[in-house]
DNA sequence: AGCACGCCGACT
DNA sequence: GTCGGCGTGCTC
């Protein structure tokens, strides 16, 4: 029964929040038939010959709107990029996190390639599909994973801690345990007719997930979508995706925007790292995405890691995951050690105690090592001897450093000298220096071993596998290779060097880190963490990592500290700030600052509970549109200067701020 | 952001 | 009498 002709609803691709809304447009007879929800679209905006990118979102009978309508200007491809419930998706991420749901979209839809279009639409037949026989889920008890997939419920899954083999012959890999349970759950989902969508952190992962999915997958049911692929490598997966068929498509963080065809399941692999924090505004972690996805699509939801994010066991205290970890697991061997004086002299040169370099040494002769060393970079800091505990100023509680080799240590905040120093953990009155590079760490390890291989996986240096030969293969963390059958004895090193970086997730980077390397391990092998003791140390040779989730979040809500509270940094104008704090409607307001930025400007922290969200996202943006709309700055005095910071700039959840312990 | 609209000082 | 300054407001 609709009357009259329908109406074009665009969302304007403008990084103006006041345009963060959807305008609408007449549809000209000559655009009838390919104006349809979800292409890209050209309007005219404010004043003829201005014509603004946009996509069209909706049609619709003609709204409230009082004004003479603009017209399309054209529609510039036929394809409908903009699937509706990836803009239903774009929208509440946006709202959730007071951003503009464009920002979103540019995640979700990649730039337009004009060639790999217009070879898209000559031949859009879409390739046969193999049939897919999902093998049983292994590890996990009588189809628990699949019967939750088929059921669309959440899940917080303990990743199964060992490396397996896939595939045979050329094609086979070693790859982690938590891929190929990943991959068998894609493909479960795919037998029922469903597409997976599989978000990793980075391609060292997609790498491992890959070769998992390709031995039990026909190769056209598999889709990747990431962001190291060319522009016209992404778009023709991202077209591909857009077809009927149920596919799994892997990538890394924005792929939880993917377009998928029937929706049955969205697997993050270890959320906890930070790769998987949207960098861009509005700076949503895919997790949350995930999340929101999964509740409006209602489709299956795994959170997979070998640790335990504070996130996810704050989501499965309330309820909204379900905790599943493997059955009659094997624990990983893990040994604490202290480091020690004395013993084998190369050995104390490298930091290895003689424990951990006994145990090294006889490894080697069945195949490799792996010893994981902190990332080059860290500013050498002072620490205690006894307890390796980073060294603070007495009277202020300040970082300590040394001006020359030879002088007293001084504090940076307020200058006093360190003299008649104690530690303020364990009373120990001596200091020394911790902190060496990775290439030395290297150096020092391959005279330790003298006449083994060694290699070096780093930043610079991009090693994904290592065979079964012995070598001693020095990674920094995050960059481990995977050694064909496991690696016959991991090294720990630097713990204390990573436990001493001031971060409010110290602790839980530094059990995932550690945790990953163990996850790399052969079956039986023992891992040596050298240098840290206390509830990490035991927090991963018990490797009980729920509970260690647990305590944390436990500490973080006594303190009101994020994922415990919801948190907003409000940066900009003292003015700007100080009126968005007075307009929240928040009771109780716990606001911290402002405080002085060294760039000008100020910063506020406001937290509040997680009920409260939505309202305080929408106050907040209400603030934002304001701040950009309203009375313009003074004009700058004359001189060359800068650009001045935003008026007023939000963002949610970030935990940076509570960076100083 | 851009761009139009609007209401006060020196001009053909 | 008007041309145009840039403060203010809006974008279907």
């Amino acid at each position: 029964m609709s009357a009259g002709p329908l109406i074009a609803r665009v969302l304007v691709d403008s990084p103006l929040p006041q345009l963060d809304r959807l305008f609408d447009y007449g549809i000209p007879e000559s655009l009838r038939d390919v104006a349809v929800p979800g292409v890209r679209v050209r309007v005219p905006l404010r004043s003829a010959g201005r014509i603004a990118d946009g996509y069209l979102v909706e049609l619709a009978e003609p709204g409230d709107y009082s004004g003479v309508l603009s017209e399309l200007d054209s529609v510039v491809s036929p394809i409908r990029v903009l699937a509706p419930e990836v803009w239903a998706l774009a929208r509440r991420a946006a709202d959730r996190a007071a951003g503009s749901a464009i920002d979103i979209v540019r995640l979700a839809v990649p730039g337009r390639q004009v060639r790999v279009e217009k070879a898209h639409l000559a031949d859009d037949s879409n390739p046969p599909l193999g049939i897919v026989v999902a093998p049983p889920i292994e590890s996990y008890g009588n189809r628990v994973i699949e019967s939750a997939i088929a059921l669309g419920e959440r899940l917080a899954v303990d990743a199964v801690p060992f490396v397996l083999e896939v595939g045979v012959g050329a094609g086979a890999s070693w790859v982690g345990g938590w891929a190929v349970t990943l991959a068998a759950a894609a493909a479960s989902t795919l037998a029922t007719g469903k597409s997976a969508i599989l978000a990793v952190p980075d391609y060292r992962d997609q790498g491992q997930l890959d070769a998992a999915l390709r031995a039990i997958l026909p190769p056209e049911r598999i889709v990747r979508l990431d962001a190291k692929q060319s522009n016209p490598d992404r778009y023709r997966a991202f077209l591909r995706c857009l077809s009927e068929q149920a596919l799994v498509i892997v990538g890394n963080r924005s792929v939880v925007y993917a377009p998928a065809a029937n929706l049955g399941l969205i697997a993050i692999w270890d959320d906890g790292d930070p790769l998987h924090s949207e960098p861009l505004s509005p700076y949503v972690h895919s997790r949350d995405a995930a999340l929101l996805r999964q509740e409006q699509q209602e489709c299956a939801l795994i959170v997979m890691g070998n640790t335990r994010s504070t996130e996810v066991e704050r989501l499965v205290e309330i309820g909204w995951l379900r905790s599943v970890s493997p059955e009659r697991l094997v624990l990983p061997k893990i040994i604490p050690t202290m480091q020690q004086e004395g013993g084998e002299r190369l050995a104390a040169r490298a930091r290895i105690p003689s424990s951990a370099w006994n145990i090294a040494r006889t490894a080697l002769e069945t195949g490799p090592v792996l010893v994981q060393v902190a990332r080059p970079g860290y500013a050498p800091r002072l620490a205690c001897v006894d307890c390796g505990q980073t060294a603070r100023c007495m009277r202020c509680e300040g970082p300590l450093a040394q001006k020359s080799a030879r002088s007293v240590p001084a504090c940076l905040w307020c200058g006093a000298l360190a003299v008649n120093w104690r530690c303020s953990n364990c009373e120990g009155e001596k200091l020394r220096f911790v902190g060496n590079g990775a290439a030395r760490t290297a150096e020092d390890l391959g005279r330790a071993f003298p006449g083994v291989r060694v290699i070096i996986a780093d930043g610079e240096r991009t090693v994904l596998s290592v065979g079964a030969e012995p070598a001693l293969v020095i990674a920094t963390r995050g960059a481990e290779p995977v050694a064909a059958g496991g690696y016959r004895a991991v090294l720990l090193l630097d713990g204390e060097r990573m436990v001493a970086r001031e971060s409010l997730r110290v602790g839980e980077d530094c059990l995932r880190w550690w945790s990953n390397a163990v996850a790399l391990a052969a079956g039986g092998a023992t891992t040596m963490l050298v240098g840290v003791g206390g509830a990490l140390a035991s927090a991963l040779v018990t490797w009980r990592h729920a509970d260690y989730a647990r305590a944390e979040l436990a500490d973080r809500r006594r303190l009101r500290f994020p994922p415990a509270v919801r948190v907003a940094t409000l940066t900009g104008t003292t003015e700007a700030v100080s009126k968005a704090i007075a307009d929240i409607d928040v009771e109780p307001l716990d606001v911290l600052g402002p405080v002085d930025l060294p760039t000008g400007g100020v910063r506020t922290i406001v937290r509040f509970d997680y009920a409260r969200g939505t309202d305080v996202a929408a106050n907040l943006r209400a603030e934002v549109i304001r701040a950009a709309t309203g009375r313009r700055r003074p004009p700058a005095a004359k001189g060359p200067r800068g650009p001045l910071p935003p008026t007023l700039k939000v963002r949610l959840d970030d935990v940076e701020p509570f960076l100083e312990s």
